[in-house]
DNA sequence: CTGAAAGCGCTAACAA
DNA sequence: TTGTTAGCGCTTTCAG
């Protein structure tokens, strides 16, 4: 009589078969103890009345929700946006829904850790790029559905990434072997701690690779910006107006070796002939400028995280749950032998 | 006697205050119909027990899934990604999780059409900067769901986006006022139909401004290759391999016409001296490289879009469906007067 | 203002 | 191999 205004439910396929929603359900999930030529019919009839399962009552009796959680800060980063792509390749093709969390700003942030919004909506997270807390991580782990990180130390629970320090003191050395002896270093101010602990350690790299290569490490040559284009400028200049300044300049990200590149065009300083650049992630930009940079395989680290959660929702454990990616060198046009040094023109 | 393994119910917090879960359902809910003592002791008491509703029970009566679905091509694209980030925001402040749903390939953007995912698992769907085929606009449009489009035709539902056949008159009549007269066009191939609606309209805004110019559209001097700075690059080394090769160049997306510049650069020609170039979009690539662009508001866009959405799932109508944004015209240093030009240096 | 009870659409025992 | 029967945790009448 009156035509069908909601969807069908899995009573009016299997009232169309004529059979209980029992087995529906059960030749619907691919269930032994449903005849062949049963199934059949049923996925006909659930096909031709276009019928789809409802994940909320099938996840109000399972105690699963289908969907996995993403967390990430800056989605308009390339970073970022590489590894959620990648992630969510490999999880939706284990038949995860995504749900995105994107915490821009320190006041989603902590809407987010205080109201954990996930809870009862996904079967796990994978968290990218962020440095947290204690508390945040304390709050992470009573969550009670598995957590994994992309390029975030999570403590106990998995976690794939580079190795930070030794990244940036490969960056560093390359200056070094350069014959540079003033290198500069210029980090990210990170105020509300979103990328704080990769900031910390590649700064250790630095340290490293300078103390190693006998050279002075002098605070006046770390100097902190706004992550960015206009950050790395504005460093860049900042290191131009000291008494001594140096003659090569390792960036944190490449995003701010870029904006250290613009000072120095427009300032008429020759790169690499007078100041070289050596940047960290290799993106595409990178590539563009023909900056020397540090790459990372970022579209790994996303499918690996991506693995690692679906491991982790599926079998409740992970094989391998500490997984460290290689970093290498990319030497490109804006790093070249100190000015003045013996045997090189300057 | 037994300590609480699963996250507690609604029964739980109903049973610690010691009324009805009917009861807490209202208080919870903010609903009339309690009173503010009551309520009061039922939120403390759900507070002391960490207590957050499950949406799969709550949905499978209401209906409602509290969650809306994106769809996005591209989402390392710095336009995608700008557009998602404020779509998100928006969404998220109106009190909705977000669903993605990334489609890069043929074979994603196939799987989605065919088994609709979004079905049963969210509220309404908005899809970015995707060019669809009838049928795929049909299924859409079957989904019992509101839709809405940000840089996407969707036919009879709510969108929002940009005039492109004026956006790449107002570049290419930049390119004509400045005395070019052979102005080519660089176009994106698009076998996979993600934004050949774009690339379609952009071509008509250039043949519109070349004809209402007085220029004639010379076939030769449009020619496509695929998204990207490689493409941008690789079509225009075609273009200088003509005979006549033009003056000036309209790419239809910064992203292209920077890998235009990337081959003039290589070719050692001038720009804008002897090449004049213009994109399309003002990304931050755009301003960083110095090059003239048509620019469009990406992150209002989102903003609007998210908006729509809400009224839509909210209130089953959207007040002004389909918005237009205005663009403008940005010039930087990659166009001046044509070569030879009477009065002009060349 | 509050309680009781029915039921949303499904899955998972347990029977048959 | 299939059907029957309880719920899963919540909202929503309808009574009180």
């Amino acid at each position: 009589m009156s035509p069908e205004q909601s969807p069908p439910t899995m009573a009016d396929v299997a009232r169309a078969v004529g059979v209980s929603t029992g087995t529906v359900s059960r030749a619907l999930r691919g269930q032994p103890g449903v005849s062949d030529a049963m199934r059949r019919r049923i996925l006909r009839a659930a096909e031709s009345l276009d019928y789809v399962v409802s994940p909320a009552a099938s996840g109000l009796v399972t105690g699963r929700t289908g969907s996995v959680a993403v967390l990430v800060p800056f989605i308009s980063r390339w970073f970022h946006a590489q590894v959620l792509a990648a992630a969510h390749q490999v999880l939706r093709g284990s038949g995860f829904e995504i749900v995105l969390y994107h915490v821009e700003g320190t006041a989603e942030r902590r809407e987010f850790f205080e109201t954990l919004p996930v809870r009862r909506r996904a079967d796990g997270l994978v968290v990218i790029a962020l440095s947290l807390t204690d508390e945040e991580l304390a709050r992470l782990n009573g969550l009670g559905m598995p957590v994994v990180g992309a390029s975030t130390d999570l403590g106990p629970a998995p976690a794939v990434g580079i190795d930070d320090v030794a990244g940036a003191a490969k960056a560093v050395r390359h200056l070094a072997n350069l014959g540079h002896r003033r290198i500069a270093m210029i980090r990210s101010t990170d105020e509300e701690g979103f990328h704080g602990g990769v900031s910390r350690r590649r700064l250790a790299g630095y340290e490293d690779a300078m103390t190693e290569s006998g050279l002075e490490v002098d605070p006046a040559l770390v100097v902190s910006a706004p992550w960015g284009i206009d950050g790395g400028a504005r460093a860049m200049g900042e290191l131009l107006s000291q008494r001594t300044p140096p003659t090569a300049v390792f960036a944190e990200a490449d995003e701010i070796a870029i904006g250290a590149l613009r000072t120095l065009r427009r300032a008429g300083i020759a790169v690499p002939g007078e100041m070289s650049v050596i940047g960290f992630d290799d993106s595409p930009m990178a590539e563009l400028l023909d900056l020397t940079t540090v790459a990372q395989s970022v579209h790994e680290q996303g499918l690996i995280a991506g693995r690692m959660l679906v491991e982790a929702v599926q079998q409740a454990r992970v094989a391998e749950p500490a997984v460290r990616l290689e970093t290498r060198l990319v030497p490109r046009g804006t790093t070249s032998a100190r000015p003045g040094r013996p045997g090189t023109a300057g």
